[in-house]
DNA sequence: TACGATAACGATAACGTTATCGATTTCGTA
DNA sequence: TACGAAATCGATAACGTTATCGTTATCGTA
């Protein structure tokens, strides 16, 4: 029918009254008659009206939006947690704005100007590999637009933060394997930055030095792209270079399964001779032959924390929002045992 | 500093100035001095001056925002899809909302609802398993708000589709079967509805009639889900019931790795004894042992091109607006030979 | 000196919506 | 009959921005 958008203006031009007794009648105020409230009713539903959020957004200062900028989108874990953050917006009835920034600060700053001038109240974000200061951030604080920072955190920014105990998940991961009797475990970490890779870095020497084991450099192992193909490469490397090796532990399924393959190819047999296990539990873990030990990662309850603690700030409802303590929501992990480091698994 | 929004308003009172001027020194309009450019410009930029697009929206009737509705985010293909989608809106200067349909047509139609209030200006779809009727996006035409569908794509309805081909897909798979010798190959199909699943079982009956095999019912299985667990009950079925079974083709790759772990819990040799080969090219295929055949479907690609030419049409650069023959866009499908169908790989 | 041309800026309206207040009508009751 | 209360509706302004048109000031030229 219609080929315009249809507004209130039309329906009370239609009906002879104003917008004005439109607006209430929609909205049923009590100072306007049943009689015209019904026929307001009867002509928004024949014409579809839909309201403005534009014009709404303008008018009562809200958007009921929240901005999200993460590094990357295909990945397994990023997917779930938009999905918990899209549950949760769903219920508080908010919307998601996803933005990229392909792990540049550059990138990162623009998606988030962006954001800022589609009005979002609230941000999301994992943050940027290359992003150390925080200038683009505090923006945000300053016109008081509440952030919320969940997986690649910073320590040095006051916000409230929902990550999970990576150095307690690496400890997990490190002690499973010396529990199944590993002497010799060679860490594949992450980059030096981010936090995850410390955090996973330390559980693991923190489990070695429990243990009486002690620690050597020449088992460790630094990725850049925490992909497949390091893991495949630097697997390659350690079976080569490291007499007694019995264990592997890496920062991500990818890396652990790139290991193993590696391993594999070099004749070993997983987990009679070695055993590895990665971090994440990610669907690739689930399928490797064997399948890969790993520590599950919430995705899913991440994003759903972290959009509801942010709504809780938007709307008020945060009752902490001064407290330090309560500033860290940190998410339980727990170790997944599969084939690749216990017998008939 | 400054706890409130900054408007052209602010600027223009601080400088004795109206917001018209502001207005105009910002575009860099040929009538303003150069004096009042510079002044303008330099306290933009001290105060962070950032343009609401809300308002802009409101003004200029146009949001340069996209809609998009998918059933589910956690999934390979529709990450990569959606990466493409971002890739061609940011390089035209639009931005992305996001919902899920959870394969709900009650709550697609209120996704679209919302997106509508939200004034996007295209919608991307890919449709719900449950959509059958389209009165919810025939409602976005007559508003001359246009539509693309990818991937699940209805065929009665009149808008632009960017899809791949299952039918050629399924025909490259099971002749790829076909070739490797298999003669009595089985087909785990997904459910009937969508066209996806028609077209690679149409691909599959085409493949065996050409090749001098006779179709058997017994060889078919009907999945609802999906998913690795009924591709893998399927496989039982099938390696358990089905005489000379020697392959099978999979509606996809997690229903095919399901399968195949089935037939090897069942002692069965791959690729020697049962030749498997899925669809899609997903992460599992990659890492499965032995690494799954599949078909890759450019995800990517895919998304890219479809937010294109919905950008196309919204600036009507689209050019055979009218004509029926481009209103189907084929994207290239290939065959990934691995170790599930060719030994030594 | 006076005229028109040009430069520089401002007033207004409009996008769609709604809170606030003001205006009008209707009705019951004294 | 008249008064006030209640019921019903409308005018206005505002959110932030900018296109359109109008206004004023400045200048060169005849």
């Amino acid at each position: 029918m219609s080929k315009t958008r249809i507004t209130q203006k039309m329906i009370a031009q239609e009906l002879g009254i104003t917008t004005t007794t439109v607006s209430k009648a929609l909205k049923d105020y009590p100072d306007i008659s049943s009689t015209t409230k019904e026929a307001v009713k009867a002509l928004a539903r024949e014409w579809n009206y839909l309201p403005d959020y534009q014009a709404l957004a303008l008018r009562n200062q809200h958007t009921r939006t929240l901005g999200l900028v993460i590094p990357e989108i295909v990945h397994y874990f990023f997917s779930n947690v938009i999905k918990g953050i899209i549950k949760s917006a769903e219920e508080r009835g908010y919307q998601l704005l996803i933005t990229l920034s392909r792990n540049s600060r550059e990138l990162e700053e623009n998606q988030l100007n962006l954001l800022y001038g589609q009005r979002v109240e609230g941000i999301l974000i994992s943050l940027a590999n290359e992003t150390v200061d925080h200038a683009h951030l505090m923006f945000f604080q300053k016109q008081e637009v509440p952030v919320v920072m969940f997986d690649k955190v910073a320590s040095n920014f006051n916000c409230k933060k929902v990550i999970i105990d990576d150095e307690r998940g690496g400890y997990l991961a490190t002690k499973h394997l010396i529990d199944k009797g590993c002497k010799r475990i060679a860490h594949i970490r992450g980059p030096l930055e981010p936090l995850n890779s410390q955090g996973r870095y330390n559980g693991y020497r923190k489990a070695l030095l429990e243990h009486g084991l002690s620690f050597d450099q020449q088992l460790i192992r630094v990725c850049k792209n925490v992909n497949f193909d390091e893991g495949f490469n630097f697997g390659l490397e350690l079976v080569d270079q490291v007499e007694g090796l019995d264990g592997i532990f890496a920062v991500t399924d990818q890396v652990g399964v790139g290991a193993m393959k590696a391993a594999q190819q070099k004749g070993y047999h997983i987990p009679d001779e070695l055993k590895v296990i990665g971090f994440s539990d990610s669907q690739i873990a689930q399928v490797s032959q064997p399948a890969l030990s790993t520590i599950h990662q919430p995705g899913f309850e991440i994003g759903q924390t972290a959009a509801r603690i942010l709504i809780d700030e938007i709307e008020g409802i945060a009752k902490d929002i001064e407290s330090d303590l309560a500033q860290e929501y940190v998410l339980n992990t727990s170790i997944i045992e599969r084939g690749s480091t216990v017998d008939g698994q």
